[in-house]
DNA sequence: CTCTAATCGAGACGGTACGTCGCGTCTTACG
DNA sequence: CGTAAGACGCGACGTACCGTCTCGATTAGAG
């Protein structure tokens, strides 16, 4: 967690619990109604009722207190969907994936559809870095980094669409999306060289 | 009226073209210097020899300006890489694309990942939402907007990440990924629905 | 005349006397609405349908407008009364003086209850240093420029506060005042106590 | 809100406090050296050693400020001569009123001849008429509101011409211009026979 | 159960950037 | 080819928000 501690001792008091939760729950709120740049401290302050000095005991920045929020959630996600994708059942993995965030649907849509999409773009690919780090790559095409940036980028943009629409698309359809479109072209086995790639693949 | 706009029938005075001319390329030269909201009007003003005030009698605000750069050179791109698509031929549309940014690369690079990605994406979304309205969507899955959306964004991050390596891919490496990873899931025929996809493609 | 002429041939070309009249009337008409220094240079164009450019091709400033306006209008009130108080008749001074604006009430309200006030003060001012400078004094007590000083400003007073009384008093009872409280105090030679003025002129 | 008033409770804080007499002194100080309009709020923050935010977390703008400093002292003013004038003695009541200002003659020549004396005159109207207002009128002619504005007008331009000179009349001899000139023909109750003054005090 | 020290709220402060307005100059296009 | 339109540089304004700081009130723990 990325939040500033301003007394080691005093982290577990109960007013400054409080008064984080008071942050972390404005910050939600916010996000459901405006960008995260057009949120200023005060307003969150405002809105958390705590002074707005206090902010800075608990974080440097708006952007701290976001991670604050998501840091948590995301790594969750990622728990949830990592192992099972290792374990090659990526249809599974998506259906966790938009299960979970079905049933948080009001934090995510804060998260991803409340002007904070980039903030958590960079941060799902800060964790997903680290996870790839550890493991082994299976392909070395295409290059491991632009594989983690162009899953984690698409799979924020895939949510960020899904929470937005007014009909969503059932589970088993966006899961299927996420497979076939995102994930798939990625695990596909190393068995064609783009060079030997035939141009029109039906050909 | 919030900032002067110069009247139509001026657009064409010698002045005004100088001016507008002498903002945009401020904005690209410091784009390669700094992120777009470090970026100060004042900045760009000094930077291109204008008084601050004349910046608000052409551009409402700083990505008002970074539209005006982008917008013709998005369009140019699209208008490059498109047709060749329609024909089909994915591949070469790739080459094209990449190619036209690694002859542009300075001021892609500025464009990309001087800290304007994100305008960039967005821009690059509406036109291409524009384009897409137009024809008939040969697929009805996925559905046309988050195919937009997901070639876009993953367009410009692959170009973006491409634009940042140190020893950049060869263009045939990159328009392989462009076409595999990003284009190809999308126009697949309607040979594979996903119920049947093997969940392990090369079981 | 304090204006600035750009061409001396152009001084008595028809569309300039027109461009100059225009001028004069909207500054006249503002002053009606407005204080001098809200009214600005753009308002007083356009009121009068004059190019932003023209104005400074007759005044410098808007207060150079304001004085040609102002000159002439001043000059003949002076030049209305002066001569019948050196005949020592202050009081057909006075009534010639209130008679005169009255007639002129429009325009002198907007001289003097316009926002214009201190300027038309110091033009008034300057206009009687001229005059009192060309005249020997009748009196070295009080000291010459400090009774023209307090004569001017209260006649400038008076006049603008007769001029905004919804009910404005009587020329006659006007004109007493201007005699009794601003001019009889400075020209006393004696003959005419004070105490025998009777309190209310037409007691 | 237009600008940030500090709260009444705060109105005692050390900081402001020092800030509001930063601010007073710095406006006098620039007063002695050009006109009103002339400064900007930027040049009294500079000269304060304030922010310039600061200014207006105190005062909406510069004739604010203004009046801040001048309406206690056209107050101390004021309380220093009515009472000596409603107790008849006009000329003691102008000999102290003379007498103070000579006593701060560098606050009243900032006050007077720096370019804020209209600004000082409506201050000085306003709290007069307000005086007056809890006073019975001893005449009813002239009319008390023109009697109000004539003297203090008066009053105030003959301060401003005493202050400006360059060898100053003895204040016994200014002092007399007020009362024969300025108070008495508005007094007049017939006890001081204006004849009977000395025409020139030393005669 | 008080007294002292920490911690909180409130907000004053210096600062940076913003967007606006008006001025007076200077260039340009148009008749 | 002169004149009216208006683009321009400039400087001041007043606002918003930031992050730091000072202050007074509240509270908690030590005596």
């Amino acid at each position: 967690m990325a939040h500033y501690r301003p007394h080691l001792k005093t982290a577990k008091d109960a007013r400054a619990v409080r008064t984080r939760e008071a942050l972390r729950n404005a910050m939600l709120l916010l996000l459901t109604q405006q960008s995260l740049d057009k949120i200023t401290i005060l307003d969150i302050c405002q809105t958390a009722g705590v002074g707005y000095t206090t902010f800075f005991r608990h974080h440097p920045s708006k952007e701290s207190l976001l991670d604050d929020v998501a840091a948590d959630e995301i790594a969750h996600l990622i728990g949830l969907t990592v192992p099972i994708a290792v374990a090659q059942d990526v249809r599974a993995a998506g259906v966790a994936l938009f299960n979970y965030v079905d049933e948080h649907r009001k934090l995510w849509s804060a998260l991803l559809t409340g002007g904070a999409q980039v903030a958590m773009r960079n941060e799902f690919l800060r964790l997903s870095r680290e996870i790839a780090a550890t493991r082994a790559h299976v392909n070395d095409w295409p290059p491991a980094d632009i594989s983690t940036i162009l899953v984690v980028s698409s799979t924020v943009e895939l949510l960020s669409w899904w929470l937005q629409q007014k009909k969503p698309l059932p589970i088993e359809e966006v899961a299927a999306i996420y497979e076939r479109i995102i994930i798939y072209p990625h695990v596909r086995g190393d068995r064609i060289p783009p060079e030997r790639t035939p141009r029109r693949p039906r050909s």
